[in-house]
DNA sequence: CACTCTTGGAGAAACGTATCTCCAGGGGCT
DNA sequence: AGCCCCTGGAGATACGTTTCTCCAAGAGTG
């Protein structure tokens, strides 16, 4: 076995010092070759138990890890995936709906972990070699906007890209987002139906598909019903516009008397506002926001938040990924035919498969004109409706 | 120079389909060596502008991007950094402070793309495949347990392992944390100038640093002043828990008239508990509690909080992660003689270099025996004093 | 016996880059 | 003229895997 023992002839004379065992010193520790030890631990190849199990006892002795670069480099899979958010103003992070984004990345990077992958958070705006430098076999997008340059590069090279949001003319692989006119249309019904008579809307300034198609979805309902638009609007990110925004919209000569907030601090904003003017919530004002935050369990009254289910989509998005980079259906429940990398797929084939999510109102004191308890009652855990 | 455009003649003979551009593309396009086009591109080397651009623009005209696999394997660098979270119970995420962590890790993946780094989120308690499988320069740990065989690990196989939180028996390069005890007495002093004269603990039943030494900061305490402890615990990753705890310890016979809190969602469950007991906050109940909210700006009252400052720290801790695997002091303000990876440092050298960081006391209305102002005040955005 | 499978495993070629070594040639200096 | 140094760049090797190809020897089969 001396030849066997001698074939890493290549190593240089001087001894190596304390190094990381390779996969040469595990064939040579073992008896056997490079290859017979690749199977072995790979489980591929026709070996029986016998040897299998001793190369695997030789790699554990010496401690042996391989290389996930090299790994990488020849299988031309790196185990990573990117989550990308296209940052719109010169904030490194400008996170609209910050909760959502939270619980969004947690399932997404839950749901990759479940499956091998890695997550890693590379905003839209990094430094390009930090972009350059990362081996990724599939990105999240979150709310590409049209033409963004970078996604279009990464479908060009034939990276899969599975968007959180409709985009507008980025190729993707494919989408998913919640259907943001059924919400929106789903919340002022419920306020007509609680007796809202005028019904506001505290809005964004950007242009994201949120933003752009909840406020769409509120103006032609209010072409629809006959009643005039009530709204404002605010850089979503930044949070005191938002307390300003609020307060603007209840001092407006034509007060709603229902009020429907797109961001996660809107309510708490709003009913502090509300406070101000002296209004009560719910026998003045109505009040409904869009968060994912469970405070509004516990405001005074407790808030009526619409959930947009980010969990859901986190773990959705990175399933659809997964599935695209491993050319594999795994029955996420998206019935589309066929969801491969780019590269297969014949251009003009129409646009992306995409899925729409499902979204929950959960509906609390702060939406219903006869609120159902006023008694003190006793002591019950959070987040309970 | 049909010499150099044939040097690529390991290529085998079936021409390549519409795979991405090498740099043995872009050298042949250019004319000149694979040595030249790797020193042009990397800005090595000795070459006169000329080539330098020349190069450069092939280059960019081939759409050539170099493969982060290959570089990794050739300079042992990946440019990528683990931000760890060492799970305690089942779940895949045991957040004790949410926020804190939310924070903590923006902060930390914001700082790594600033030095060109990227941060990959993993769980200690991934499939070890996964773990495996991920080249990472160097690791971020989050209030790692004593003896943390992963930390152990990493440490030995030469990884440099930065913690967030006091270690305690595991070596790592460096570690940063808040100094809970003072904090903690800081709060106490607070309360009890306030008029406390009996403060209660609300804290959590897991070992961690944070509500370990935070709590035996407490402990000591009430022992030097001569006040029996009066606390509640519970599992702080569960929300309903921590609900009942805060009834629990205001229904108990020898109820405090000041609480502090140690994880983020107390204030509000303790003000809704001090609502069905009929305490009115501050004057029947002084309330602290350590949150990276800013719900708290505009709950009713306004409750005082305990900033842990998640940004300093993320950026702290990732910059001192990424000092170590440069071997530099970049002057991250940490008198540290040597930073080294652990290779470097003899065994046995003492304690690993730790910093504290101080934390912030946001005083708000619910720790004040005088509410500063009961009276209508015109907007103000939230988050001020 | 002559052959075809099957088993167990070895050899070597990539993967794409960075970098060490070395070389040709020209110009300046003695 | 002879020598040295400097410039510009080419060649080759190594990084550590995975995997394709192929081979030897034994086992069955006609």
């Amino acid at each position: 076995m001396t030849a066997a023992a001698n074939q890493s002839g290549r190593r240089p004379t001087t001894s190596r010092r304390l190094e990381r065992a390779g996969i040469r010193d595990v064939a040579a520790a073992a008896g056997v070759s490079i290859t017979t030890v690749s199977d072995a631990l790979n489980g591929k190849g026709r070996l029986p138990d016998e040897t299998r199990s001793r190369v695997r006892e030789v790699a554990e002795r010496l401690g042996y890890r391989p290389s996930a670069a090299a790994r990488t480099l020849r299988t031309g899979r790196s185990g990573l995936i990117g989550l990308t958010v296209t940052t719109y103003g010169e904030e490194p992070f400008t996170f609209t709906e910050f909760a959502y984004f939270a619980e969004m990345a947690r399932a997404a990077t839950s749901a990759a972990l479940g499956r091998g992958y890695a997550l890693v958070v590379l905003p839209a705006s990094s430094r390009h070699d930090v972009w350059g430098n990362i081996a990724l076999d599939g990105t999240v997008v979150i709310d590409p906007p049209d033409q963004d340059p970078l996604v279009s590069e990464l479908y060009r090279s034939g990276v899969p890209v599975v968007s959180d949001g409709k985009p507008g003319n980025c190729p993707v692989t494919a989408w998913v987002d919640n259907d943001h006119e059924a919400a929106v249309l789903g919340i002022l019904e419920h306020l007509s139906e609680a007796g809202a008579r005028r019904i506001g809307l505290l809005t964004g300034t950007s242009t994201d598909t949120y933003t752009r198609l909840s406020t769409e979805a509120y103006l032609g309902w209010c072409a629809k019903v006959g009643q005039e638009p009530v709204y404002e609007t605010y850089p979503a990110h930044d949070p005191a516009a938002g307390a300003v925004a609020a307060d603007r919209l209840l001092a407006r000569p034509d007060r709603p008397d229902a009020v429907y907030g797109l961001f996660d601090p809107n309510g708490t904003d709003l009913l502090a506002a509300a406070r101000r003017y002296g209004l009560r919530v719910p026998d003045d004002l109505l009040l409904v926001c869009c968060s994912e935050s469970d405070v509004y369990a516990t405001t005074e009254p407790p808030i009526t938040t619409l959930s947009l289910k980010p969990r859901k989509i986190g773990t959705t998005v990175v399933n659809l990924l997964i599935d695209a980079i491993e050319g594999v259906d795994s029955g996420t429940g998206v019935d589309i035919a066929r969801l491969f990398p780019p590269r297969f797929r014949t251009a003009g084939t129409g646009p992306p498969p995409g899925t729409l999510m499902p979204t929950e109102l959960i509906v609390r004191a702060s939406s219903q004109r006869r609120s159902p308890r006023t008694t003190v009652s006793p002591p019950r855990p959070p987040g309970e409706v």
